[in-house]
DNA sequence: TCTGGGGTCCTAGGACCC
DNA sequence: TCTGGGGTCCTAGGACCC
């Protein structure tokens, strides 16, 4: 007996969010989803892309990922958004709470789409289909799109057939008439580059691609060539994982509102990364082997460095010193326009390895970064804040250091609680 | 055209070991 | 001075997803 999958979209997820947050909680009148309007980032903090869009919006030609100025000049009347993290969140958690209504077979693929894994289901699929979509529509306010099919990769495919708020098979003897005509950038996994290399080799479309000889995409792609054409075979036998995988690595990266080019500023961007880098892995228990940073210049390319630490930490300050000797080992002085910290070789076995001579007093240090973190939880993040961020937010001219804060009044309590460490 | 921020996985090359 | 092959670890970079 097969497997019956569904994937569940929601449609344009943040703006549909957003639109329904105005009517139902603020009682608006003006639908978002009903109008030229779109979900996009601060210009001025340079943050300025599309993130999501309404539908009428796609009559301009608007594309989630290009720069709000150009979707401006394709749509002047455009209506935008500012982003809205944590309405999301809640958004996600009540979607997720009326699929397991149906299945605990549940993979929360993203913040927006899940799979189900029906198999065994008594009713008939598409019936059942039907009736999440029309129950999310009613108790949500929002739409979905549901596909079905007999794994994961078809039921994917399926959803992003015509939308909003419908239910599409793809089983597997639909995969010629609703799948291979295609264009091939529409398959999961063929992105920008893929795409690029099969037009090369002219295939256009999925059916192209299945009917390739599969040893001849090995020489040109590499193992990623036998991947996609099996997946325009509608082939794959992943599970549905219901339990998320340990995180393999935690970084966090920002745009800065200016160019960077003196390195005590970069170095104190980098401690604000550190910071929340830091508190991510001591939430979780985690340490990190490896730290490792990139900078994106203001020509846009992309450069990074890493590190293996002798003892894997969870320290903020002994992760913003080993970013600090990457970074000027890797800076060229180009003036820099974004800035991350990345951690990886994660392990969990809550024990510290001491060395010799420890720079700092891993345990007393610990407990102080802890208090913050459990200060922050109760008070919110900007409640408790390093002595520095606050001299160079008053300081003349760098009035845009700013949101590193995220706007803290002066006579907000402050506590700098790595005084020696503070650059 | 002037591109955010969070992840995962794969590959190639160099260092190093036996 | 020139020379093999296999394996592991580390780093840089690319590709993909949302």
């Amino acid at each position: 007996m097969g497997r019956v999958i569904f994937h569940i979209d929601v449609n344009s997820a943040f703006l549909s969010w957003e639109a329904v947050y105005r009517l139902y909680h603020l009682g608006g009148t003006l639908d978002l989803r009903t109008v030229p309007s779109a979900v996009g980032g601060d210009q001025e903090k340079r943050h300025g892309i599309i993130l999501a869009k309404s539908n009428p919006s796609r009559k301009y030609g608007i594309r989630t990922g290009e720069t709000v100025l150009e979707a401006k000049q394709k749509c002047p009347d455009l209506i935008l958004v500012p982003p809205n993290y944590s309405l999301y969140d809640r958004s996600s958690k009540a979607l997720m709470k009326i699929l397991r209504d149906y299945t605990d077979r549940i993979e929360l693929y993203s913040i927006d789409e899940a799979f189900l894994d029906m198999t065994g289901c008594s009713r008939e699929p598409e019936k059942t289909a039907h009736e999440i979509r029309n129950r999310v529509r009613e108790e949500l306010g929002f739409t979905v799109n549901v596909g079905v099919s007999c794994n994961k990769l078809l039921a994917k495919m399926a959803s992003d057939f015509t939308k909003p708020d419908r239910v599409h098979t793809l089983w597997p003897r639909e995969i010629p008439d609703k799948m291979w005509p295609l264009p091939v950038g529409d398959l999961f996994y063929v992105g920008h580059a893929s795409k690029r290399k099969l037009y090369d080799l002219g295939i256009h479309t999925i059916g192209q691609l299945a009917a390739m000889e599969p040893k001849y995409l090995r020489a040109v792609m590499k193992s990623h060539g036998i991947l996609i054409w099996q997946y325009a075979h509608g082939l794959d036998d992943s599970p549905v994982v219901t339990e998320p995988p340990l995180q393999k690595g935690y970084g966090n990266s920002l745009t800065t509102p200016r160019d960077v080019t003196e390195p005590w500023l970069a170095k104190q961007f980098l401690l604000s990364l550190a910071e929340t880098v830091s508190a991510r892995l001591r939430a979780d228990g985690a340490k990190a082997g490896v730290v490792s940073i990139s900078i994106r210049d203001y020509n846009l390319v992309f450069t990074g460095h890493q590190m293996m630490l002798r003892t894997p930490t969870d320290l903020t300050v002994e992760i913003h010193e080993a970013a600090c000797r990457l970074f000027d080992e890797l800076w060229t002085g180009l003036p820099i326009r974004h800035l991350g910290i990345h951690t990886g070789a994660v392990s969990r076995d809550g024990v510290r390895q001491y060395e010799m001579f420890e720079k700092v007093d891993y345990d007393k240090q610990r407990k102080a970064e802890e208090a913050v973190d459990a200060l922050r939880k109760r008070y919110g993040a900007d409640s408790v804040m390093r002595a520095c961020f606050l001299e160079s937010r008053t300081e003349p001219g760098r009035p845009w250091i700013d949101h590193m804060g995220g706007g803290i009044s002066r006579e907000k309590r402050t506590v700098d609680y790595t005084r020696e460490n503070v650059l």
